[in-house]
DNA sequence: CGGCGTGTTGATGTATGTCAAGCGGAGTGG
DNA sequence: CCACTCCGCTTGACATACATCAACACGCCG
């Protein structure tokens, strides 16, 4: 993306959004921030990179912005269609890359917010448990997505499994051994997938070997493997 | 669920949890909240139902509680699983109903937290702009996942129209004419398609008439069976 | 032991993926 | 202005993964 700060802009009181968007409001909050400017994008155009230094968050003005990942593959999975007045680069808030890449589908126009400022704020006025609480929810949010829009089978379980292991390792478990809660028609409603699928991929990924099974209880024996069956679309 | 004042609470001090739970966080923060009572949760108890006054959060203590949905048609969706630490019950925030319905898988305890404390804390300390973009992506990721777990192409197609529409409507369009900004493979990835079956499914539903399609340009005419094709699963 | 809920397995139909051909608008160059 | 190409989209033919229906196995509890 090119250097935004070439770009010069008038401020928000000459922007069509005027004092509607959600930008806005954060300059009328914390007035001393500076750099705050619009910047055009043509088709095709990266806002940003996945792994790119994350340093600023972008109000969309107005087009429509592509947001995806890619696996090591190089297959790509979009996340999301974000539109005027949302804010984007905000997923990857906790650590200090980005994880998604955003590409603009029209001509399209962002306002750049330095993510420094916008910390610094939240950690003057928001607790720190209230920002752990939204910032697990779009964890959460990221990670339904990439359990969700796959296609096979397969793929799902292995990503469930594997983020239920995840899950459960968080909370003090060792991550490779767990007891599932849910019954199988949990498991297939929640996946998009009829209960009997689940059970037989179930028992082909207990075929080779990747996990072992009885009744609720798992074991995850080749995470190598089964993260990699996940990564599959 | 029974009148959780009736079950005693030594308070947080004796929880195993004791500071790492976020709702001993709140309570930190704001010490003047009084109730804040574990409760016990049998297999298959509601916490909340869809519709229910929302005037409680629950903050999980141990076990695990389904979080689903149900359609007008009766059959279930379920949205998420949630496990200790996780907040149930703050989707529907700006609602005064709870928007979703949550069942114990196993034998579980909550804590409970009254909703008008912690609004009222929000409101002391959280801008509102703040607020509103922590909501926002609350509410899409219900919306994604609505759009994901279907099985039926066409449900998915016809969801995702809906929600493009609802969108474009919130932009300021008329809401039934919009323009899709993304390709068809771009939409068939979002939504765990080939882009083939995105374009098959869009002319089955222009020839059902309830859509009207030329190239990207979409006119919605028949919104009560595009909604319900949208709900089936 | 017998019944029930849950999970597994098999047989079959169907929706969707895949491969491939062709269409049509948009842009380009003569 | 027309011919040409390119790209996105559509349509068709076929393969396949999954849903569905049904039978059965297993653990659980009375």
């Amino acid at each position: 993306m090119k250097d935004y700060k070439q770009e010069g802009s008038k401020g928000c009181e000459h922007c069509i959004w005027n004092n509607s968007c959600i930008g806005s409001k954060l300059l009328e909050y914390a007035p001393y921030i500076k750099i705050f400017q619009s910047h055009m994008l043509s088709v095709n155009e990266h806002v940003f990179n996945t792994g790119d230094i994350l340093s600023t968050l972008y109000v969309i003005k107005s087009g429509a912005i592509k947001i995806y990942v890619t696996n090591d593959s190089g297959d790509e999975q979009v996340l999301n269609f974000s539109l005027p007045n949302d804010v984007i680069g905000l997923e990857g808030y906790d650590s200090d890359q980005y994880v998604s890449s955003a590409i603009a589908l029209h001509t399209s126009s962002v306002c750049a917010i330095p993510l420094a400022e916008v910390k610094k704020i939240l950690n003057e006025v928001v607790p720190e448990w209230l920002l752990k609480l939204a910032l697990d929810n779009f964890k959460r949010h990221g990670r339904n997505i990439s359990l969700l829009n796959k296609k096979k089978a397969k793929s799902r379980i292995a990503a469930f499994l594997i983020d239920t292991a995840d899950n459960c390792k968080s909370l003090g478990c060792s991550g490779k051994d767990f007891e599932l809660s849910m019954s199988r028609d949990d498991i297939g409603n929640y996946l998009g997938l009829a209960s009997e699928t689940v059970s037989r991929t179930l028992t082909q990924l207990q075929q080779e070997g990747w996990v072992k099974m009885e009744r609720r209880q798992v074991t995850i024996v080749d995470i190598p493997h089964l993260s990699e069956a996940a990564q599959h679309r």
